[in-house]
Formats: structure tokens, sequence, C-alpha cells
DNA sequence: CTCTGGATTAGCT
DNA sequence: GCTAATCCAGAGC
């Protein structure tokens, strides 16, 4: 998995923001059962212990967000608003409660299945958030809690490219913690 | 045990 | 741009 090497560096290595803005132009692949799937991450959010907005606030562990207090690599995967999943990347060590939320991509694998996943959907619209990219990989809930930095878990991350050019932006949905500018967005042209 | 609100999306105006 | 859909976790009693 020497693929791998330059992702577990980086989870391993950054805090938790740090992490969120380098994971931009890394490509997230999902094995699934028709082919591979996935695409080049253009936006994420960081959530720390000591944030307000995040699940793990103040350190307190509980059934739901137990994942995000496991080692760097880790998937947290959550569900929400009775309808909807979100896909997390784990940070920090283990005990530390901290993940990257993986807000949008842009397809690049499967594009076919991707499309097939997503009917009556523009294809602008397929992977531009939390849920939909959840949807249009078909990625399974059961991927929660386990660790992609393993070369038997279906979900891969791989270095491909440096954005040249970052935004910042406060981050969206939450009432908390509105003062950080923790959301990350890849704002190449060309991509 | 009950109640409330949410790291969202799709569909309509 | 605005709002309904829809259900679980967490907090309060």
């Amino acid at each position: 998995m020497c693929n791998n090497q330059s992702f577990n560096t980086l989870i391993t290595t950054h805090a938790t923001v740090d992490v969120a803005k380098e994971l931009l132009g890394y490509e997230l692949i999902f094995y699934g059962p028709n082919g591979p799937v996935g695409g080049i991450i253009t936006e994420t959010e960081a959530y720390t212990e000591d944030d307000p907005a995040s699940h793990a606030f103040n350190g307190k562990i509980t059934k739901r967000n137990a994942p995000m207090f496991l080692a760097a690599g880790h998937l947290y995967i959550y569900f929400i608003y009775g309808i909807h999943h979100c896909l997390n990347i784990v940070t920090e060590k283990e005990g530390v409660g901290a993940a990257v939320l993986i807000r949008a991509l842009q397809p690049t694998i499967g594009i076919d299945i991707i499309k097939k996943n997503r009917p009556n959907v523009k294809q602008k619209d397929w992977l531009n958030g939390p849920s939909k990219l959840m949807r249009g990989l078909t990625i399974p809930v059961n991927l929660n809690g386990t660790n992609a930095l393993t070369s038997d878990c279906p979900l891969q991350l791989v270095f491909r490219r440096k954005p040249t050019s970052i935004q910042t932006l406060p981050r969206i949905g939450i009432s908390k913690g509105m003062d950080r500018l923790w959301r990350f967005y890849y704002s190449d042209k060309t991509v």
C-alpha cells in the first residue's frame, strides 16, 4: 500500500484543521460491488474536541460519536435529519475526539456507476454535498468505525494533486462555533 | 419515558 | 430562497 503512505503520513502527523486543508486534492476511492467509484476531494470541514459544533465537544464519548475517539484514519459515519448520512475521517490519536467531514467530491472514477446511483440529477450535483457523495458512491453505513489505513478497507484515500488555491469559509448548517473558519474549498478552475 | 433539534437535501416559488 | 421530509441521539423529567 505505498499509495496509501502519504495519506497515512498526513493523518498521523497533522492536526485536525491541517488535515482538513491538506485532504483537498486527495482522491477518495470506494471499491463497491459494481466496481471502483470515487473522486477528488474538493470541500472539507474540521471538527475538534473543544469545538461546540462538534459531536465530540468536551471529549464526551457516546454511543454515536465513539468512532471519533479511535486512532486517526478510522471512518466516522453518522445519520442526520432522519434521512441522510455523512462521512468523516477521524484525526488525532486514540482517545481524542476529532474528525474531518468530507463535504464534496469531483467525480473521477466509475462515472457510469455514479450516474446510475444518482438518477435525474445533474452531473455537477452528483457528489457536491456530504450526503450526496454517500449516495453517489453507495458507501455502506457499516464502514462506520473501520480503519481506512488498512489495505482491506474498501474505502481508500490517495494523494493526487495539491490545490493551487484554497478558500477558507465558515462552516455550514451549525448553530455554534461560527467563528471558526474551518471549511476548506478547493477553488482551482481546473481539477 | 418523552421531547427537541440537527455537521442535509430535494423540490417548489 | 424557503420549507417539508423524517428519525435518532441526547438531555431533561
